[in-house]
DNA sequence: AGCACGCCGACT
DNA sequence: GTCGGCGTGCTC
């Protein structure tokens, strides 16, 4: 076995290996994270294979480990493959999923003075000079002061021997230590101390000897200075040791559970039952499940059960969220429920702490790991269940980058190869996913029963019985015509029925949610007089309008349009660009407008607003709930992020400002999106004891969407999708691939979109698949993003991936496999 | 990514 | 006639 079969760092076709000579100096081993010659350049690479023979004659030779030990298990070398051959992404960057945070590098060289003395090109000569005058500068600073096409003089230089260049590999994710000081033993303490020590010295070692435990290095050099011990080091008397760090336990979540153990209900009974003999093995019917719970039916306790019954068997749980900072209650449970053997990965925590969680839960001191899509690839030593919570959210689905991975599919593709159990969980689950249940392939279970321990108590019950979850109603939710509203002389953006809901609400003293899925003030500005919109000129989008008492005012004071693509902003224009008219207007409405207009109907009232504008610079989250719950503001206007994350008892109003917006994108997906968002609004009125109120605002009253959203009757959004589908020959019916081109040119990119479809059409009909069709193509919506133009393309059959084989495509184009937006 | 190879327009 | 544009394909 003197050849490794490794996937390299380079843009290079599904599944792709190249041959290298394995040397004699170290080991290799396949999951090994390397360093390899490729071309020119020296790039990372994961060896997948040893093998007796390479692929060619000529092979070169692995030039060194970037850490010794193999980072990824053969689990992971399996999984990532799959990865690299359904989603059509390379090798290298599906199994780099599995490494450890902050592992992947790329070389770094610095740039020394050789014969300077020799003809130079003119063009180099003052980069050349401030070289000599610095003596070494970094290969990527040297080669951007030469300018254009810097790369190719730099490679001249280092082949005339001018300059030198001086590469070094990094080796990057740094181990964190614990280190401590301690003695080393078979030492005759009297006699040393006797012996030339210092006072500090001796204090030291008789500390160090006497210490209960290991003295921490930095509390030794604080108390006794690092020269006392350095000293002591020096004479070896004292030895210094350093222990990898463990995973950090989370601040404040460590604590024991304080949530009063209940009696579970008998559907979550049931439920857990269902799974536990999944995981233990007396059922084998099923290794996956469709947990349908409406908002506040007990999944999570099931959940929580669950990964009782799989840590009790010695397996580990990974537990899939759609966002972290959304879910902060799901997380708290967990945590709690499982008080120090839970990671928690977070995007935002240092690399050094990621770091540490990795090695913890590689070491087998995890049994949950909570976190978005990535917590799916944690090295955990035993897998045995994956739970993905909110399993029908967008945000499962990598939309950019490489590979374009659902999380769901991947965590469905590893509980089949692992044998572990996959749950997933939702009150409104994705259409291909209850029909998966439908057809036998998931077992579904239903928690239909809201329940809450606020509600009143049921007949007949003793005072002193264990706390038990009681059932407590949906909220009524009510459908308002807003063009009846119109005809009645109406203008305002609030229904009567709103208006007189949210005085009703306030008067009691209750908290009211106005959710609308804008940003901003309205959602564009045109001219009155000749149609003109404002349009953003590196998108093409329309602009919205921002008015300047927001929180990011201060700044950038006065009104401004925004585009919500690229976040480039613009001040407000004063007259028509186009013909220069001074009737220049807002149109459409956005929560920034929704929340002025709701302050002034409700005069005294505090109103809040959450959307990605309030909640960068201003209020946390917590803050805004914090005030809410305690009823220091009434009202909060925000867009679905106030759908997500807001759990609070005392909200007994919700309105849906406008239920239309977004329903009638260009994607079919766009009602069940919208049903969805307008059940998980409706899901946050009346949690606690008081009953609920939600009104929804419609000029659309009889779309199947906004009508079974009402009654929140996901069976019946669901009969007429799942129909539709079937009609349209959309998922789950068909699989789709989504083909975008993007090119500053807008022609070239039209030509090409236009080029790739003819062929698409050709090869189809040349290889008699009948059954693949080729839609568009088409300009993408919106047309330009950053000064780019996309032209897309959707394929749509049953054998996507035999077609997609042979179809060798220009690297402008992102091929997204089972796409969730296709705009 | 970066480089070599290869085939068409404006220059000595 | 050639210098150089960037389209295409390869890197073990």
């Amino acid at each position: 076995m003197d050849y490794a079969e490794v996937a390299v760092d380079a843009p290079v076709g599904p599944s792709r290996t190249f041959s290298y000579h394995t040397p004699d100096g170290f080991p290799v081993e396949p999951g090994q994270l390397v360093w390899v010659p490729f071309g020119r350049r020296t790039l990372q690479g994961i060896v997948v294979k040893l093998a007796a023979s390479p692929q060619v004659d000529v092979t070169r030779d692995i030039l060194q480990p970037v850490e010794p030990s193999p980072l990824l298990s053969p689990l992971a070398l399996q999984i990532g493959d799959w990865i690299s051959r359904y989603y059509l992404a390379g090798l290298f960057d599906s199994l780099a999923l599995f490494l450890p945070p902050q592992f992947k590098a790329h070389v770094t060289s610095t740039i020394t003075p050789g014969d300077l003395d020799s003809e130079v090109p003119e063009s180099a000569s003052s980069a050349l000079d401030n070289l000599r005058e610095a003596g070494r500068m970094p290969e990527a600073d040297f080669t951007k002061s030469l300018g254009r096409g810097g790369i190719r003089t730099v490679n001249r230089l280092v082949e005339r021997g001018t300059i030198h260049r001086n590469v070094s590999l990094p080796h990057p994710g740094r181990f964190q230590y614990d280190s401590h000081v301690v003695p080393l033993s078979g030492l005759d303490l009297e006699t040393l101390i006797s012996d030339g020590l210092s006072e500090r010295q001796s204090q030291l070692l008789s500390a160090v000897s006497n210490a209960a435990q290991r003295m921490p290095l930095a509390l030794a050099r604080k108390e006794f200075g690092a020269y006392a011990l350095n000293a002591l080091v020096d004479k070896g008397l004292v030895g210094l040791e350093w222990t990898r760090a463990g995973p950090p336990s989370v601040p404040g979540l460590a604590s024991p559970s304080s949530e009063p153990t209940l009696s579970p209900t008998p559907e979550q009974r049931f439920a857990v039952e269902r799974i536990s003999a999944a995981l233990d093995g007396s059922d084998s019917r099923h290794r996956s499940f469709l947990l349908h719970g409406v908002t506040g039916s007990g999944k999570t306790e099931v959940y929580l059960r669950a990964i009782e019954h799989a840590v009790s068997l010695g397996k580990q749980a990974i537990f899939l969220v759609p966002e972290i900072s959304l879910t902060p209650q799901t997380v708290e449970r967990v945590s709690a429920r499982f008080p120090g053997k839970v990671a928690v990965l977070h995007s935002r925590q240092k690399p050094g702490e990621q770091f540490n969680q990795w090695w913890g839960i590689r070491d087998g001191r995890c049994d949950v790991v909570v976190g978005p899509r990535s917590a799916l690839f944690a090295p955990l030593p035993s897998i045995g269940l994956i739970i993905i919570d909110e399993e029908h959210e967008a945000t499962f689905k990598q939309q950019e980058g490489n590979p374009l991975y659902h999380a769901r599919t991947v965590a469905l593709e590893l509980a089949r190869v692992t044998g572990a159990v996959a749950v997933l969980g939702s009150a409104t689950p994705e259409v291909e996913s209850y029909h998966m249940a439908e057809r036998g392939r998931h077992c579904l279970l239903r928690l239909p029963h809201r329940i809450s321990l606020a509600a009143p108590l049921p007949k007949g019950t003793l005072p002193g019985d264990a706390p038990q979850y009681r059932a407590i109603p949906l909220a009524q939710a009510e459908v308002c015509d807003m063009r009846e509203e119109l005809r009645q002389g109406n203008r305002s953006i609030f229904s009567r029925a709103l208006q007189q809901a949210l005085r009703e609400c306030v008067t009691r003293g209750q908290q009211a949610i106005l959710f609308l899925n804008r940003r901003g003030n309205s959602s564009f500005v045109q001219c009155r007089d000749c149609g003109y919109v404002a349009v953003c000129s590196g998108c093409s989008v329309a602009l919205t309008y921002h008015s300047p008492d927001g929180p990011s005012g201060g700044r950038n004071a006065g009104p401004h349009l925004l585009c919500h693509q690229c976040n480039r902003r613009r001040r407000m224009p004063a007259a028509c660009r186009q013909c220069r008219g001074g009737r220049i207007r807002q149109l459409g409405i956005g929560t920034q407008r929704v929340a002025q207009e709701a302050s002034r109907l409700l005069p005294g009232v505090r109103v809040d607003r959450w959307d990605m504008d309030t909640s960068r610079g201003g209020d946390s989250p917590h803050e805004m709930m914090r005030r809410l719950a305690s009823g220091e503001s009434q009202v909060l206007v925000g867009t679905q992020m106030v759908a997500k994350g807001f759990d609070v008892p005392n909200v007994t109003l919700v309105g849906a400002v406008l239920a239309d917006v977004g329903i009638s994108l260009p994607d079919f997906r766009a009602g069940e999106r919208a049903f969805g968002l307008l059940c998980q609004v409706a899901g946050r009125a009346g949690r606690g004891a008081d009953p609920g109120r939600v009104i929804i605002q419609t000029y659309n009253p009889s779309h199947y969407a906004i009508a079974a959203a009402a009654g929140q009757d996901y069976l019946g959004m669901y009969r007429q999708e799942i129909a539709a589908r079937r009609e349209q020959g959309n998922p789950p019916f068909n699989r789709l691939a989504h083909l975008v081109y993007q090119d500053t040119n807008s022609d070239n990119c039209r030509r090409q979109a236009f080029a790739t479809a003819d062929l698409c059409r050709q090869l189809s009909s040349a290889r008699g698949l009948s059954g693949l069709e080729v839609i568009g193509p088409a300009p993408g919506i919106p047309q330009r993003v950053r000064g780019r133009y996309r032209w897309h393309l959707t394929l749509r059959g049953r054998s996507i991936h035999r077609f997609l084989e042979d179809l060798t495509l220009s690297p402008s184009w992102t091929v997204d496999i089972d796409p969730v937006r296709l705009v």
